[in-house]
DNA sequence: AACTTATCCAACCGCCGCTAC
DNA sequence: AGTAGCGGCGGTTGGATAAGT
C-alpha cells in the first residue's frame, strides 16, 4: 500500500466511533477512537472503505460514459464527478480514470474520436434534482388554458411552479395544462404519467425553493443545465 | 517454476479555502 | 488584517497482485 494498511481491529475502532459520535470533528476521532492515526487517515479510510452504501467492483458501461462525460465537463473534479455517481468514491473515480480512461483516452488519435466517444453517452439523468422556481404561468384550474412557451427539451428538475396567486407547487400536486407545439393541449401530471417538460421553449430559472435543497448549490444547478443540454 | 513487468488501488502528502478568534 | 485550526480535495506513492516471458 501507499501506507500502512489499516487493519480488522482499526476498522471497528473507526467504525464504532462514526456511528457514535457521527461524522464530523475528525481531529477528535483518533482520540475517541483510540486509534493512532491521523484525523485525515481516518477521515479518508470511513470515506473510502467503511462509509455504508458503498458500491464495489467494476464500473458499468453507464458509469465509464458518465464518468467520460462529467470529465469533459469538470475536468479533474473527482469529487464532484464522484457525487454523480451513487457508491462511488472521490478516489474510486479517481483511481478508475487514471489506471482505464486516461490512457485509453489519450489512445484516441483524433479529437473527433474523442468527442465521438463523449457524445455516446447513454441519456442518463442528472442526480435528482431538487425543486426549482420557474416562471412559467400555468395554471391548476383545469379549465384554464396557461400562456407557456413551447419548447424541445425536457427538463432534469423535480421542479415545482408558481400559481396564480404566486403560491409554490411541488411537482406530485400539480395537474397541468400545456399548450402543445401543434396547439393542442396535453393534459396530464408530471410526476405519475412520467411526462416531462417538453412542450416548453424556455425555461427561465428564477431561484430555487429553499425546501429539500440542504445539499444543492448553484454549481450543480449549472451543471445539470449542462449536462441537460448537451444530451440532447 | 522463477523472474520481470504491468496494473490496480489503498493510503499518504501537501495545498487550498473557510471559519473563528 | 493576520493567524491558527480545520475539513476537504487532487496528486502521488508504493505494496499487492496479475499477466507475461
Amino acid at each position: 500500500m501507499g501506507g500502512v494498511a489499516w487493519t480488522e481491529e482499526e476498522d471497528q475502532l473507526l467504525k464504532k466511533c462514526i456511528e457514535r459520535y457521527g461524522e464530523g470533528k475528525w481531529h477528535r476521532v483518533p482520540l475517541l477512537a483510540g486509534l493512532n492515526r491521523c484525523r485525515k487517515s481516518c477521515r479518508l479510510r470511513w470515506l473510502n472503505y467503511l462509509r455504508p452504501n458503498i458500491k464495489r467492483g467494476s464500473f458499468a458501461e453507464d458509469e465509464v460514459q458518465l464518468i467520460i462525460k462529467l470529465h469533459k465537463l469538470l475536468g479533474n473534479k473527482w469529487s464532484l464527478i464522484a457525487g454523480r455517481l451513487p457508491g462511488r468514491t472521490a478516489n474510486d473515480v479517481k483511481n478508475y480514470w487514471n489506471c482505464h480512461l486516461s490512457k485509453k483516452l489519450s489512445a484516441q488519435e483524433t479529437e473527433e474520436e474523442y468527442q465521438s466517444a463523449v457524445m455516446n453517452v447513454e441519456s442518463i439523468s442528472p442526480k435528482p434534482a431538487r425543486s426549482i422556481v420557474i416562471t412559467q404561468d400555468y395554471h391548476v384550474a383545469p379549465n384554464s388554458l396557461p400562456a407557456i412557451q413551447e419548447s424541445s427539451m425536457s427538463a432534469p428538475f423535480d421542479f415545482i411552479g408558481v400559481d396564480q396567486q404566486g403560491r409554490e407547487l411541488m411537482k406530485e400536486e400539480i395537474e397541468i395544462r400545456v399548450q402543445e407545439p401543434a396547439g393542442g393541449v396535453f393534459i396530464g401530471d408530471l410526476a405519475t404519467e412520467g411526462h416531462q417538460f417538453g412542450e416548453f421553449d424556455e425555461v427561465n430559472v428564477l431561484g430555487r425553493s429553499d425546501e429539500g435543497c440542504s445539499k444543492w448549490d448553484w454549481d450543480d444547478l449549472m451543471l445539470d443545465m449542462d449536462l441537460w443540454t448537451d444530451l440532447l
